[in-house]
DNA sequence: TGCACGATGAAC
DNA sequence: TTCATCGTGCAC
């Protein structure tokens, strides 16, 4: 299983989205490996998709969004859930891909079927926010083999009040897979 | 310095 | 449909 390289994420974001499907997330936390498959992702285009953080421009929070790519973006959301991202594409971009479900590998306990859940199950939150996905302990690898899947494309879930934005087809998910949050 | 509001999840 | 729960961003 390799490390992604960080030329995978500096390329166009709904790329990124797509190929990390199938991919392998991966987080050592106190000597534990823990792993999960991605099924599920939206795509955040930077600070003109109005459904993006960083449609609000650089701030504390979204900085790590106006960073180089290859890192994540990990915030808390409600007041008690966290949810990753990947930072893609050239530093000044702000865009990244929201991690929204993954498929227990290993060492994964509960549910992990959406963005809160997902963290909650593989011991992520904010202190990994910036991280460096180029690292050991936190980055996303390809898996030795992989079944052929089809992709499909849906709208991103709690964006409505982003106007035209939240319709556009930006979420994507491996079909008929059971641990996509929602299908 | 105060306050409205989420890229959620679970219960009713 | 409602609620838990709190950091962030912006108004004042």
């Amino acid at each position: 299983m390799e490390n992604l390289p960080r030329t995978f994420y500096d390329r166009d974001t709904i790329a990124v989205a797509r190929e990390l499907l199938g991919k392998h997330l991966v987080h050592v936390c106190d000597g534990v490996e823990r792993i999960g498959r991605i099924v599920e992702v939206e795509a955040y285009l930077g600070p003109h998709d109005l459904a993006a953080h960083s449609a609000r421009g650089r701030t504390e929070r979204t900085k790590t969004m106006f960073g180089p790519p290859g890192h994540a973006y990990v915030y808390l959301i409600y007041g008690m859930y966290h949810c990753m991202n990947v930072v893609t594409q050239a530093e000044g971009h702000a865009s990244a891909v929201l991690l929204r479900a993954v498929e227990p590998v290993q060492n994964v306990e509960g549910r992990t079927q959406g963005p809160g859940l997902l963290c909650k199950a593989l011991h992520i939150d904010k202190r990994l926010n910036g991280h460096d996905l180029f690292s050991d302990d936190l980055f996303i690898a390809a898996p030795a083999s992989t079944e052929p899947f089809t992709i499909v494309k849906r709208p991103r879930v709690g964006v409505d009040y982003a106007g035209p934005w939240a319709k556009r087809l930006l979420r994507f998910y491996i079909r008929n897979n059971p641990f996509v949050s929602r299908p």
